[in-house]
DNA sequence: CGTAGGTTTGACTGATCTCAAGTTTGGTGG
DNA sequence: CCACCAAACTTGAGATCAGTCAAACCTACG
């Protein structure tokens, strides 16, 4: 019997869940739309922390769905790396290269990561033959497009404070939709460095602004885990008006 | 007899053919397709310099092609603005905002520009009824969103000097795409604020830097009109690779 | 209990910003 | 054609935010 989406197993069901329901409001999904895409044949994947999921440069033949874990699209300048977005389980890896020949960036796994491949060319025929999913991969990308102009405008305007603290609102905002904390407090795998990487800072500065933001009240950053005090006060700080991720994050 | 796209006036033909072409190449369209995209009816718009032509937070109801003139997608923090691209004559506009309810970002003119709007709701059933459109639009998504991605990086990862390099390469690429001109010398009617909005500096030290390009013998930006000795050595001082353009631009 | 990765701290440097004053450019009206 | 004006550009001096370098300190884990 052919493998299938809908029989991966339970342990990491809730991220799939996520994943269809994401598409589902995307898309406006019927009951047909949701079996055909339980229907889709699979690859489960496990890696270790700090491998590449995609390498720029190369050719993206799968399509994958983040089920555990964290990872990071990035890109490189010399030996420096610019991380431009975080990936949490629910999100869909490579729409951003489903169109195009060539990967113009690198997805890494920031812990070790679980996620199911499914090949291109079954994502694509179920975009042609299911206009809604089509829809709703093209506004999941929008939406990640909306993102990036963020972090544009995040790197480019808003100083080391406001730039760590707009950050941890995002990841909030996304892990809560995920269905993996709350603001208040939730589990966030990442390292200084990776903060530095993603705000265009240096370690040393981002662990000075996570010290004031701790100062004010308003971010604790400790064990991998996120208290964060005040949600309205922090997005003040981090001038952070969630619209750009259109409810959808 | 209803106004098409076809029957726009020659003076401004040559930006509608440009693209046309570059949907054309990425949604592999043929000659019914042609004829549907010249037969879409359309207004024609000009507007004077510095006016917004999408407003953030508001409803997009056309899509539109830019026929002639400058413009920039944009977004504001606080009283400070950070562009986020640019928009040359031939680009479609809209694509950004076509599957989402409201505008995360605005588009402002830069010079006074020319345009053609299109009621969305026509484009959408264009790209419905004929799927080679649906793809050609969803693709000019996904490198915009590659150039965001490479913005990211630019402006997060990259000192003053290659920054602004980086983004005159990034300009003359896409405006010799659009048939305006060849890297060795092109018009560019933006300021210097515009560039230090667009890079995340101050438009002192962009003068400053523009300075220095000149003095290394790379880069003139004099009269609205930029001269650009050293290709090569330019992409090399820029860190520019433009594969990130998935030769579209 | 040793080690590696991650965090914290301090002293110093430097790239970029700020403020402020000129100068040039391009358009407009007389 | 010239005079004028606003916008854009240029330049200088000083302030500051963030980077660099270096060392010490955790803490998870084998």
């Amino acid at each position: 019997m052919r493998r299938m989406i809908g029989d991966v197993m339970p342990d990491h069901h809730h991220s799939l869940v996520v994943a269809f329901n994401k598409l589902a409001r995307l898309g406006d999904l019927d009951d047909a739309d949701r079996d055909a895409f339980f229907a889709l044949p699979f690859q489960r994947v496990t890696t270790k922390a700090e491998g590449d999921i995609v390498s720029e440069g190369g050719e993206v033949e799968h399509c994958s769905i983040l089920l555990s874990g964290f990872a990071c699209r990035y890109k490189m300048s010399g030996y420096q790396r610019q991380i431009v977005s975080f990936l949490v389980p629910g999100d869909i890896l490579d729409t951003q290269h489903m169109q195009l020949p060539r990967a113009d960036h690198s997805i890494g796994a920031i812990t070790a990561v679980t996620f199911l491949t499914v090949p291109s060319a079954a994502v694509l025929q179920l975009a042609q033959d299911r206009p809604a999913f089509g829809q709703a991969f093209w506004r999941d990308t929008l939406i990640d497009a909306s993102i990036f102009r963020e972090w544009v405008l995040n790197i480019g305007r808003r100083d080391a404070k406001m730039r760590v603290a707009h950050l941890f609102c995002e990841l909030a905002v996304r892990i809560e939709a995920a269905g993996l904390g709350t603001p208040e407090c939730f589990d966030l795998p990442i390292t200084q460095v990776d903060i530095g990487d993603a705000t265009g800072l240096t370690p040393v500065h981002v662990n000075r602004m996570l010290g004031a933001l701790r100062a004010d009240g308003l971010i604790e950053h400790k064990h991998r885990q996120v208290r964060i005090q005040d949600w309205t006060l922090l997005c003040r700080a981090a001038d952070f008006q969630p619209a750009y991720l259109h409810e959808a994050a």
